[in-house]
DNA sequence: ATCCCGAGGG
DNA sequence: CCCTCTGGAT
């Protein structure tokens, strides 16, 4: 689908005010090097950055090369990054991607979505993080659940699927602000379009989101036949 | 579709 | 209590 030439303007205004409102919105994962950045963003599945950057100064601390990522005991591992959750998953993810490099990339971090994408704990998602912040290589959008969220709430897309979501926003913005875009929208969605309660009130683009001030478009289905809903 | 997993907010 | 937080693998 061709996106609306109103809705590829209203996306770029979207865009410009975003800009204005979060200057500085940036990677908030702490990192000095690709290989930091990598591990950091296996750690930020289904936790905050606030608390992936309370365990990388211990974990960075420990393992500063892909060998040490690779041969840094399981339970050592587990212990270092155990506040983030999932941390079974995530240090067996670690230790083999970091294996993986070593074997693959001459202990390197890949910058390609083809050889980034695959490696364990490395989903599209973390990919994408990886090529935009720490190589400006971005083959694509970073869709996590903010990226997700907020296009569909300020009408950007219906569709649920991340790289459903990820193949409209590239079609509405330009490939120099794919980073960007993912940036001020999960800064956006932290400070004021939170998931429990979105704060309309104080909305630095209220005016061009469908849940104020963009008029939607009325799906009218046939009338013929509406029944009460059933309670339950 | 389900599991992995801890922590904080409402 | 329930939901959410920069997902990925099975």
């Amino acid at each position: 689908m061709i996106p609306s030439q109103a809705l590829l303007r209203r996306t770029l205004q979207i865009l410009a005010r975003l800009k204005r409102a979060y200057p500085k919105a940036d990677c908030e994962l702490d990192h000095a090097n690709p290989l930091q950045l990598l591990m950091a963003t296996i750690l930020s599945a289904q936790c905050t950055d606030i608390r992936v950057n309370q365990v990388t100064p211990a974990l960075f601390a420990r393992c500063r090369t892909a060998s040490d990522f690779a041969t840094i005991p399981q339970s050592e591992l587990e212990k270092i990054i155990r506040s983030t959750g999932f941390f079974r998953t995530k240090a067996r993810s670690i230790r083999a991607c970091a294996a993986h490099l070593i074997t693959l990339h001459q202990g390197e971090v890949p910058r390609t979505m083809k050889a980034l994408h695959g490696l364990p704990g490395v989903g599209r998602k973390t990919a994408n993080v990886v090529l935009g912040n720490a190589f400006n290589l971005a083959e694509g959008v970073v869709v996590d659940t903010h990226v997700g969220r907020l296009a569909r709430r300020m009408g950007l897309t219906r569709q649920q699927d991340p790289v459903k979501v990820e193949t409209a926003l590239i079609r509405l913005v330009p490939r120099r602000d794919w980073t960007l875009l993912s940036h001020l929208l999960i800064w956006h969605g932290r400070r004021r379009c939170s998931a429990r309660k979105p704060d309309c009130a104080s909305c630095e683009i209220r005016n061009l989101c469908p849940r104020i001030g963009v008029p939607q478009p009325i799906a009218q289905p046939f009338k013929t036949n509406i029944r009460p809903r059933r309670r339950r």
